[in-house]
RNA sequence: UCGGGGAUCGUCUAAUGGCAGGACAGGAGUUUUUGGUACUCCUUAUCAAGGUUCGAAUCCUUGUCCCCGAACCA
């Protein structure tokens, strides 16, 4: 399959599918129902809907409704409709409520094995009991209660004889695990509450860690995808998987496996359901759906795309790394979008009448009545957009200029309106402006001036007057009134977050301006509610589905068009973006310092005479060499092997250079004994290092056969017979030449001066010949290039 | 008894021991009846120090910094 994108997920799947541990992708999004989905979720139904749309796959959406408390109908609507909006259609719509049954005999099931137990400790006591950080919990005084007895308190339990928080059940595995998770963590709490699907039939719930592993397997995801901050749950989820083997019982082959990405932060917004709650809680903005926040609804009244809004999660990517990404990114993603969707118009934001003086003149060339307009035909897309379309926009005797475009006194790069300029009018004829008329207190009234009938269309101007540019411009007598709403980020700094205070303190005051007294063209008159448009030279708008009529328009600014209008502006926007100092995180600061390993090997051998005096003699070895013993005497299993092989007739020294450098690499997180690398084979694989029977880069490619499971039986001989170091200089030459013309674009490349192009030509020829002697084969390559 | 993750241009993200690539942002220019678009060119990065290797962003060691975890939330 050929794709553009590539990311450790679909790494991950292609890995999978090659090796035939899956045949087909399931995914799932399982949001909570408790909040409107925003552009955080998008890039998380992206990946999901996107990875089964590119594998042919499916991929649910699934409530995960385990907490009746918190969730609400209201949510569950919203969040399908966003998903359908953004163009994704579920495979199936589902919700954990529905699996309660079959959740609640697993339970059983677990209590049977012995697996989960009935806990009467309040939460201050569990919390007590689970210990901190860094020192195991204790066990629960309930922890050891009868099958029968557990079944009979968890039927009870079940058939709402108990108040919420009495009891709860736990699954018991480990109170002293390093990971908090594990110690017998709750999996069922009672609740007396109402649940918004499954109304009062349950008054105990799962918790999400027990809940979510179970919701997987039944749908037989394959790849359960989630953010960063479950990591710590990776394990439990594991856990569940195995003592349920819910997966088998719902007839999958494989269990599915949870995999974390990075959620995505945005800068000068906040992202989390509790704080956009409060924003609208708090009425800081108009509701879930106010154009300036980062929901989908919002975005959608904004005027966003669903388009561009996946253009926007593909342009980010998926990644492990915690980051902040540019909020000009989205835009960018907005405005290319826009670029190519919304036709052009004619609108004034601030009008300043253009009165023209010799309007007779002109409605003598055109042959129209005084009283009426000149009809022209504007295109509605720029050539290089080239779509086709046009639409009649009136010129009549007063035309509206907007105020921005006219200064009295002329900036040096100012390029538009000033006394004595001819300047083109958009689409229609070219004006000179003759007179400034002034209000009583001496604000700029309308302008004076004449028109150029032969301009029209193009047409030069007749006395060959520099024309200074173009402006846009509407009709007097019949342009519209529209209300235009400017929004601005909602926030000033880039992380609201930030600094320890109150992010509302943050809110930009200045986040939406309301244009009351705009005009746009007679056309948009019938413009769709939700249509994009922009507005040639201002911006793209977008018509407010919401507040918008027929004979009361409503334009949201979408987006400006991005123009770096005058040098003082650039300036402007590449002003420090505040250097945000590196903020100190008071959780973080709390946290007690965690050993290193090398004081875990010491104190190792503070426990051990028998390993210290290993690591002197080892250090004796390699003439006291304490770096490297240090790291060979760290714990037994590692001594003995440096020993075995030793004995067996490897020098020390290439011993520990090998297995400090070489072996961790093979062996992963594996521990030694459990791969087929013994010391043997190990000690044979130096010898033959140190015989020059083997080079070093050939001794790695045979480490690498000799340590997967496969391989256990190959004999070391005959791997060593593939590798074996090969002297054999005319091959060697012969295939120097072919790499380099098969190359000979890099070739050239190199002899420009693009040296580091010497390690793509070695590695190919090492490629073609595994026994040669790479360092022979780089000074051979260099000196056929020097050539 | 602390454990689990992470660190590559200003930003996001590629490069599975062999060319540090792309995009956004920024700069310069060309085109343009939008200070838009398009096109061309340019600037800019492997957290640090050691080690292994012919060759290290990648493997090893030590350190630094960041994130997550002790809800009957998800």
């Amino acid at each position: 399959m050929t794709r553009e994108r590539s990311d450790f997920i679909r790494d991950i799947i292609d890995a999978d599918l090659k090796a035939g541990i899956h045949q087909k992708v399931a995914t799932r999004f399982p949001p909570e129902p408790n909040g409107y989905l925003h552009i955080g979720h998008a890039k998380s139904i992206c990946l999901n809907f996107g990875l089964a749309a590119e594998y042919q796959g499916t991929c649910n959406l699934r409530y995960d409704d385990t907490n009746p408390t918190k969730e609400d109908v209201e949510y569950v609507d919203s969040i399908e409709a966003d998903v359908r909006w953004l163009g994704f259609a579920p495979s199936a719509v589902l919700f954990s409520a529905d699996y309660f049954g079959r959740m609640y005999a697993w339970a059983e099931a677990l209590i049977s094995a012995g697996k989960a137990y009935v806990c009467d400790l309040n939460d201050e006591e569990i919390r007590a009991y689970r210990g901190t950080l860094s020192e195991p919990g204790k066990p629960s005084p309930w922890r050891d209660r009868s099958v029968a007895e557990n079944l009979d308190l968890f039927r009870r339990m079940k058939a709402g004889e108990f108040p919420d928080g009495a009891r709860t059940l736990r699954g018991k595995i480990d109170m002293a695990s390093a990971n908090m998770k594990m110690r017998d963590p709750l999996l069922y709490r009672i609740r007396h509450a109402h649940h918004h699907r499954s109304g009062d039939e349950w008054c105990i719930y799962p918790m999400y860690d027990y809940a979510h592993p179970l919701e997987d397997a039944i749908e037989g995801i394959t790849h359960s995808i989630c953010t960063l901050e479950f990591e710590n749950n990776r394990d439990l989820y594991d856990w569940v998987m195995e003592a349920t083997g819910a997966a088998a019982a719902s007839g999958h082959a494989r269990s599915p496996r949870q995999y974390e990405f990075a959620r995505l932060a945005l800068d000068y917004t906040v992202m989390s359901k509790r704080k956009l709650l409060q924003l609208v809680t708090g009425k800081h903005v108009l509701g879930w759906d106010d154009p300036r926040m980062p929901t989908i609804a919002g975005m959608r009244r904004r005027g966003y795309s669903p388009e561009a809004i996946r253009a926007f999660c593909d342009l980010i990517g998926v990644a492990k790394a915690n980051s902040s990404v540019d909020i000009g990114k989205l835009e960018y993603c907005v405005r290319d979008d826009l670029n190519q969707t919304a036709p052009r118009v004619l609108a004034v934001a601030a009008p300043l009448p253009f009165e023209i003086t010799n309007w007779a003149e002109l409605a003598n060339v055109e042959g129209i009545g005084s009283n009426s307009q000149v009809v022209l035909d504007a295109p509605y897309w720029p050539a290089d957009v080239g779509k086709p379309g046009s639409r009649n926009v009136a010129f009549g005797a007063t035309v509206l200029v907007d105020h921005d475009d006219f200064q009295e006194s002329p900036d040096s790069d100012f390029l538009r309106l000033a006394p004595g300029r001819t300047i083109r009018l958009r689409y229609a004829y070219c004006v000179t402006c003759d007179e400034v008329v002034k209000n009583a207190d001496g604000s700029i009234a309308k302008l004076r001036g004449r028109v150029h009938p032969e301009s029209k269309a193009g047409g030069k101007v007749a006395g060959g007057q520099k024309v200074w540019g173009v402006i846009h411009w509407v009709d007097a007598a019949t342009s519209l009134p529209a209300e235009l709403r400017v929004y601005d980020r909602l926030f000033s700094v880039a992380k609201p977050e930030e600094g320890g205070g109150d992010f509302l303190a943050n809110m930009n005051p200045n986040s939406l301006t309301t244009l009351r007294s705009a005009r746009v063209e007679a056309s948009l008159a019938t413009a769709a509610a939700g249509s994009r448009w922009q507005f040639e030279r201002t911006g793209y708008f977008v018509v407010d589905i919401v507040d918008s009529k027929a004979n009361e328009l409503v334009f949201n600014r979408i987006i400006d068009l991005g123009q770096r209008t005058t040098k003082v502006a650039t300036a402007d926007a590449a002003a420090p973006t505040a250097p945000t100092a590196p903020t100190k995180n008071a959780k973080a600061a709390t946290r007690p310092k965690s050993k290193s390993p090398q004081e875990f090997r010491e104190e190792a051998r503070k426990r051990d005479p028998g390993l210290l005096a290993e690591f002197d003699r080892i250090a004796a070895l390699l003439g006291n060499n304490t770096h490297d013993a240090d790291l060979l005497a760290g714990d037994t299993a590692t001594a003995a092997f440096f020993a075995a092989c030793t004995a067996g007739g490897a020098a020390p020294a290439t011993t520990a250079k090998w297995m400090i450098n070489e072996l961790p690499r093979v062996l992963g997180d594996a521990e030694l004994a459990s791969t087929p690398i013994d010391a043997a084979r190990f000690t044979a694989l130096l010898q033959a290092i140190e015989r020059n029977e083997l080079t070093a880069s050939a001794g790695k490619q045979v480490l690498a056969e000799l340590a997967r499971a496969e391989n256990q039986s190959t004999a070391f001989a005959e791997l060593a017979a593939r590798f074996r170091t090969s002297n054999d200089a005319g091959a060697l030459d012969a295939s120097i030449a072919a790499v380099l013309a098969a190359n000979s674009d890099k070739v050239a490349q190199y002899k420009a001066g693009k040296t580091g192009l010497i390690g793509f030509f070695v590695g190919n020829v090492m490629k073609a010949n595994p026994g040669a002697d790479a360092g022979a084969v780089n000074k051979a390559v260099a000196s056929a290039l020097a050539k």
